[in-house]
DNA sequence: GTTGGCACTCTCAAGGGGAGAGTGCCAGCG
DNA sequence: CGCTGGCACTCTCCCCTTGAGAGTGCCAAC
């Protein structure tokens, strides 16, 4: 059913009205506000209708109109427009990413804080899950006699370092010689080929034993998400009334358990999605709303940029910041690691 | 003035019993639990000999007792004892350890995560920050023919990674040539004198430049600080009256500002140090206790371990976790990067 | 020094208005 | 037929009161 183009307006109104002021929005604040040509009973009436279609609900009888979940969703399907960041922030985002260390966990880091900080929502920036990792390079960097600290590059966009005992005493030159031997018979391998590459001795099989070990590990560790802005969405006004609600969510963040909260069926699809509401899988996020942003496919299981705020949030920004910080992380894979498959 | 010991061992019991229940602890409830063999009158009445003397206070009239911070302050000094790890959790911690990736500030995170988890308290761990970083080893890999990734092994326990765009194009082999011959110049050196390193042609020029910047940015990074916990602390009955409280501080968990909360002070004389309440500098931990271990003096300004938590935490376990945790990072740092000084 | 008793004080939760805000509806007007 | 002003109605929010409950403080007696 379409809505008449007043009626539309009105919506719009109260939407942004409602997102800035986060207090239900009564009608005489309306056409002061907006200095419509109407009066306050007409914008009621109007109120009414958008109420009884479901856009709009009231938290009690005399209490101004708030939109409800439909009403949002509409706003964001037909209303918000298409915004993108501004160019100078984009710049500005930019310069800091490749200021920053080139490791994927590292970006998902900054995504995670700059997002935060210029949205004030929670941000979750999940870097991709390689299925397996395979070596690109291997360097060993002796720390003792002993030790060696054991420097893996793979092709997913990853840096491993891991701390290798050897069994017999090795002196740097001859581990230098190993690393380089080993290098062509790792390249471009994973965990279960690396296990069948024949050793020459005691030190060269711990040195693979490692690798191999680390290389399954890291597959798992992978998953590691970044997370930013809590701070700012439980200073939200609706978790100040149920301290309940924001413990639990402290409790999540704290404990990174957050991405259970992202829906795998978001990053199948492959594009932006706006999950508002009862949308969510989980009750936590009740009357909240998550913007998720997948990238890095290419690279294993898909990794995701997720803003997560009241279904009070700002969309527009927020889809556009998701939007661009998803598109750069992917354009820094590809730029330095360079479409792996 | 010296308590008498029945007077002792009645201030132990309202501590250990407050730090148990968080509810003041009333005379009636002292005798029963813990079949003293004297009338509740009695508690009572050397309960307000405690209080007359500093060491219990009084919600209000007619609310049991509570400790004052000079209560606690009493009960860490003298009736608090040595406590020690497990042993069984000392080896799991430990082995933790040696799992981890053998940089300094992944140790830190990983000491931060386990001290939180097993003492439900917020735990910042603070890496020692170097005054200067000095080339222990530096690799260059060819992710193109115009972009390397350089990665350097610092003397002071850090590996750091960065990427290095190369003004003429430079094949693999070339590139590992280059890091070979860099190599000898600059082990050992600072940004300083790395930057007084003369180079061959303008890649090794950009490969020098942009060591130099690194070890001179990496120097203002090294004091990020790790941080868990949080769920755990404000989840607190403390925390629960004030939420404002709880905002500040969860404020300044997300933006890793809690180490501005750790008084430098308590560092420079190298020992355990427990504060309580007053003893804060900030406003905010009024009615906290900050326990500090600092570490790894060697390395630069040294590192601490610290944990927060009302003044009502379990001290004992406390200082015996940060007592293990800063004792266990100095020694994997001293292992690993060897005494560097 | 210890004990039982009793009055006193303070908190906490529940209940009861009064003020304020905003709607819903109706009758009248353009 | 849509718009408007007016008015009754409803619901929240805040403050106050009240009563129950908890625990002390003190006193007189042992």
């Amino acid at each position: 059913m379409a809505l008449s183009d007043r009626r539309e307006s009105i919506l719009q109104i109260v939407i942004q009205d409602y997102i800035e002021t986060a207090t239900p929005v009564a009608s005489r604040h309306v056409v002061e506000r907006y200095a419509l040509p109407t009066s306050a009973a007409t914008i009621r009436h109007e109120m009414r209708l958008l109420e009884s279609e479901g856009y709009l609900t009231h938290p009690h009888t005399s209490a101004g109109h708030v939109p409800s979940n439909r009403g949002y969703r509409h706003f964001v399907q037909s209303l918000m427009g298409h915004a993108e960041l501004g160019v100078a922030e984009q710049a500005t985002v930019r310069h800091q990413f490749f200021q920053a260390a080139p490791a994927v966990d590292e970006w998902a880091e900054l995504a995670a804080n700059v997002l935060a900080r210029s949205l004030g929502l929670l941000a979750v920036v999940a870097p991709p899950q390689p299925q397996r990792l395979r070596v690109r390079q291997l360097e060993l960097i002796s720390l003792n006699d002993l030790l060696a600290l054991m420097i893996v590059v793979v092709q997913e966009a990853r840096v491993i370092r891991q701390l290798t005992p050897l069994p017999a005493p090795c002196p740097p030159e001859q581990l230098d010689a190993m690393a380089h031997r080993l290098n062509s018979d790792v390249n471009g391998h994973d965990a279960d080929t690396v296990r069948t590459v024949p050793a020459a001795d005691a030190d060269e099989q711990a040195v693979l034993d490692t690798l191999a070990r680390v290389l399954d590990r890291d597959v798992e560790r992978s998953g590691a998400a970044s997370i930013a802005g809590l701070g700012g969405v439980v200073g939200q006004p609706e978790f100040h009334a149920e301290p309940e609600r924001s413990l639990q969510l402290i409790d999540l963040v704290d404990r990174q358990a957050i991405t259970e909260l992202v829906p795998s069926a978001a990053l199948e699809e492959g594009g932006l999605r706006v999950l508002i509401g009862e949308d969510n899988p989980s009750d936590l996020l009740q009357d909240c709303s998550l913007v998720v942003a997948p990238y890095g496919a290419a690279y294993g299981r898909a990794g995701y940029v997720a803003i997560i705020g009241p279904t009070r949030m700002n969309y527009s920004r927020s889809v556009a910041a998701a939007r661009f910080h998803s598109a750069l992380l992917q354009e820094m894979m590809d730029t330095v690691y360079g479409g792996a498959a």
